[in-house]
DNA sequence: GTCATTGCTTGGCTGCATCAAGCATCTAAC
DNA sequence: GTTAGATGCTTGATGCAGCCAAGCAATGAC
């Protein structure tokens, strides 16, 4: 937190003055774990992982090629192949060659796949009775702030 | 919500008015990862896994037993004892008997521990990047918002 | 004392993550 | 074209993280 001592003003700022940069990281510490603690309950409700949903939650809008799922995802192009391998089996996606350059597989959420994004983002209780406690105002903020913390750059992958 | 009606405005409402509950989700997952991503790279640079930089910062300021570490990285307790194993052989927790209830161990971070938590903290550029393309007034709003949206109640365990 | 409860550990199993190595395909350069 | 390199996916090996069931030790209630 605030170092040594030589600011004194820091520690309790967080109320009013400017947030302390530490008492900010905690509460989005905080907002982090909560929406991923909803997600995995949720996801585990319909026996899956956390990281088979936030799959399925991409691929729920377009098919995406295994490796752009890699960068999505943020871990290594190996890993893709064993979670695509266990999704493919209950029949949640499904592998599709890509036309134009064989080497790709394109990764598609199947009518069950998508179903099943509709129901874990209905069964996050929790984030959504947080969101409830705010008012229209306050989420409307929280959107826009949202919004700049995290510019929507990584997109165009198709 | 406000889904009257059956169909168009609600999809681009997020633009202007209350946004609506998928887009606002959408958005604090993108920032849940974004926050998780830097937290584990910034571990990694330290040789940690993200999930030991989390207990470690959970016991940056006091020590805890692993019944409560338990709680609040919402896990299996059995977890808990493989992951303080780990830490407690670089040296960075150590384990203390309760002198009260000896089925008690409370877990404390050594000093060399508590410095890998600044120093992690000090690597997570991307998240302190975010916050500085908020200004004053949007840290504030930011920081006030997400209080309201994680109410500290699950905080007492000592 | 006895017994149920609580806190931690162990063992077994799955999933997720990494890396190194390999095959197939595409691209470019000759 | 043929070759050489780059790119996309898969495999195998290894370690961590998660769960559960089972166990021991200590506490607390009686």
């Amino acid at each position: 937190m605030a170092h040594t001592s030589a600011l004194p003003a820091a520690r309790s700022a967080a109320q009013d003055s400017d947030p302390d940069h530490d008492a900010l990281m905690e509460r989005l510490a905080r907002a982090a774990a909560g929406y991923y603690r909803d997600l995995t309950a949720a996801a585990a409700l319909h026996g899956l992982t956390m990281t088979q949903a936030k799959m399925l939650i991409l691929l729920r809008r377009q098919p995406l090629p295994m490796r752009a799922l890699a960068g999505r995802l943020a871990c290594d192009a190996s890993n893709i192949t064993g979670l695509v391998d266990r999704l493919e089996a209950r029949g949640l996606v499904s592998r599709h060659a890509d036309a134009a350059d064989r080497r790709i597989k394109n990764v598609v959420a199947t009518e069950e796949g998508r179903e099943a994004v509709r129901l874990i983002c209905a069964d996050m209780r929790g984030t959504s009775e947080a969101f409830a406690r705010l008012d229209e105002e306050g989420r409307r903020s929280l959107y826009e702030l949202l919004g700049r913390l995290h510019p929507e750059d990584t997109q165009e992958t198709t």
